[in-house]
DNA sequence: ATGCGCTAAATTGTATACAACTATCTGCGT
DNA sequence: ACGCAGATAGTTGTATACAATTTAGCGCAT
């Protein structure tokens, strides 16, 4: 996707991995990410560690508290209403602007992102589900990235990274799947240029999986179990 | 010194510092911010002046290039065109989100906003300059904050900030007296719940700024402006 | 002068050291 | 057993030290 630094620095590195950490759910929400860890897990020193961890409070998915540390972010339920409240906000302008622009062949490309994201959906398996999960949100991350701005384009990390976490919380187990056709549907319209329809299609896409949203615990693995292979 | 927010770390307050001497056009875009520089004014060590530029690249305000340090940013007009198309996809959804909540005192905020900025527009000075530059983009900040959106308010702080930076860079002079007026309308729409006419001026009034700015691809300083720093 | 290669100075990248704070444990008194 | 003061260990906050890289200066050949 982005190709700008060959060489991604250190803490960047590190905030990628525990980012991928926490979207794809091997990190649960609320878990403890002390600075010696994460530098121990990656091998470098508190100041990298510390670095990545801020970066990541940044973006929402980490919560530092002063002198306490950081911890993976535990959305409350009003802070999930207000991340969804902003996709909603924002995914029908960001689609409309993509519909524009778009040409046959990243049309193409949403339809491949279809195909392994069902194809994810017939397996079973933490891994596959995690994979599922990442599909699922890289269809609304690809429309962004087609609607040509990149800064909408980042902002829409930040919220399809949140809602993972909200989805991890607070999600069922079997709504992640759902969506599934409703990302055909909008491809479909977007092919016939029916735009106000894929626009009016994402909206009740929002809303479902907001809909599907409900107070759930779950149980999360240590910080080292989330990266060993 | 500063009796401040005790929660707020050392790093937090340089950060918001330089924010607002950028902000302010105090700090010129391009300036280069050197690490030993800023924790010397500020009577840190370079740990914390690096964590406050680092926090101000995740706002798009400082560039850092790697092994090179961090300079002001310097929005291309390709980056001032999409900060303004994110705002126009944006502040209608977070007007109509303001709208329907707010409150007679609220309203009466923004018409207080509005007079002390109409009280700056007639004065002269760089100082008088700067603060309408700010007064106008709290009136913006003032909506974000009453959609009760925090992530949306967050986001409209970063595209306020970074219009200020490229309407430093590419605006005429005269400009940015012009949306007073339109503040004023899009005030009296909410007064009267005409939502939809609100978002209409609201279109247009970003519109407005956007026209008055001269994108043209400034790739290279003046001479003068090279090798001064 | 102009351009090139080299050395020296300055700046950033990262690690370590120390200070300040928090959390945990211990031992005592009740 | 319970609660609490104080010691102890562990964690974070900040400064400093060292390594890697860039930038600036200088001499030299063309």
């Amino acid at each position: 996707m982005t190709l700008g630094d060959p060489t991604e620095s250190g803490a960047q590195q590190i905030r990628d991995a525990i980012r991928d950490a926490i979207v794809e759910r091997r990190l649960a929400p609320g878990t403890k990410l002390s600075e010696n860890d994460v530098g121990g897990l990656f091998n470098v020193s508190r100041t990298l560690a510390r670095a990545a961890l801020q970066a990541l409070s940044y973006e929402g998915l980490v919560s530092v508290e002063k002198n306490r540390g950081a911890f993976v972010a535990y959305p409350s339920p009003e802070e999930a209403r207000q991340i969804f409240a902003a996709r909603r906000l924002v995914e029908p302008g960001i689609l409309k602007s993509a519909a524009e622009r778009i040409t046959p062949a990243q049309l193409n490309q949403l339809r491949q992102l279809l195909l392994e994201e069902g194809r994810l959906m017939g397996e079973r398996g933490q891994s596959a589900r995690r994979a599922e999960i990442k599909a699922s949100g890289d269809f609304h991350l690809m429309l962004a990235s087609f609607s040509g701005n990149l800064i909408m384009q980042r902002f829409m990390e930040e919220l399809v990274a949140r809602s993972s976490l909200v989805i991890a919380l607070y999600g069922q187990s079997s709504a992640s799947s759902c969506g599934h056709s409703e990302h055909g549907d909008i491809i479909t319209a977007l092919e016939r240029k029916e735009i106000d329809r894929a626009c009016d299609l994402m909206l009740h896409h929002i809303a479902h999986i907001e809909a599907d949203l409900d107070l759930r615990e779950r149980k999360s693995f240590g910080l080292k179990e989330a990266f060993e292979r």
